[in-house]
DNA sequence: TATTTGTTGATAATCATTTTCCATAAAAAA
DNA sequence: TTTTTTATGGAAAATGATTATCAACAAATA
């Protein structure tokens, strides 16, 4: 939150409640919430904000790298401001849940990938599908 | 390529010059081609093929559990014919370029999870991003 | 061969998310 | 305060890969 709000000030990016108030969703949400979701929580506070308002601060803050852009292949993007660096996901394909679990190895994985192919690796996704225990008491 | 084609019969489908010119393309492909680029190597033996036929057969084969999908957020898939299951991948973030790394530890991260969050895991997809040697030589 | 059923090809329609537009409002600078 | 610059809100438009449509065609079946 201070973190991001620092992002935009060296920016020249100016500080509006609308913006705080994005802030402040997603530095409170620990999971990982969609635009869509971060628009209704905000609305709870300025009713009258605008999506547009929403996706244009979203971009902001991920071109500073201070959000985490997740975006799945059916079109739905998912943010986290918490960890804005890549790192594993665990997703629920009932309720669409996102957990971060705690995986070491990756860091050697890129390492080790870098020898053998010769890539410069920048970045990483990882994302494992199934059902969160939740969704497999409710059948 | 044999193995799809039996996929196809087993199920029905017929097979037809169009169909097997597809499952050349896929079974031929050491990469992993996207529609449009099966699209283009399919027209130089029928020129008439139309792209709503790559489209239905790339989906019928999907479902056959033929075919690896990969989507990736920008709405580019690209399909793995000769490996139609989950594995890793490197992607080259300049030319597109995917390579098929060997990287063994994945299942024993799958277990892992398993036991840590309670999930039934069915799928995972590692992709890590970088820039090929052709590419970084490119420069 | 005749009949049925599945497939193709060409184009139009779709779809939801994301961008664009611009007048208004608000923040920073002078 | 006044001026300048930037952000917001509301609606409309774009986006563009994929899907639907359907007449014409081809493969399987009787």
């Amino acid at each position: 939150m201070r973190k991001m709000v620092d992002a935009l000030r060296e920016n020249q990016y100016r500080i509006t409640p609308q913006r705080l108030a994005i802030l402040k969703v997603l530095a409170e949400s620990k999971g990982h919430p969609s635009v869509e979701s971060i628009y209704e929580q905000v609305q709870t506070r300025f009713p009258t904000t605008s999506l547009a308002t929403i996706y244009k601060n979203v971009a902001v803050l991920r071109d500073l790298d201070q959000l985490l852009e997740l975006g799945f292949s059916d079109d739905s993007n998912r943010y986290d401001g918490n960890k804005p660096y890549d790192h594993p996901h665990v997703v629920c394909t009932v309720c669409r849940k996102i957990l971060d679990p705690d995986i070491s190895a990756l860091a050697d994985m890129t390492q080790e990938l870098t020898r053998e192919t010769g890539f410069t690796i920048t970045r990483h996704r990882l994302d494992f599908f199934g059902v969160c225990p939740e969704c497999q008491a409710r059948r």
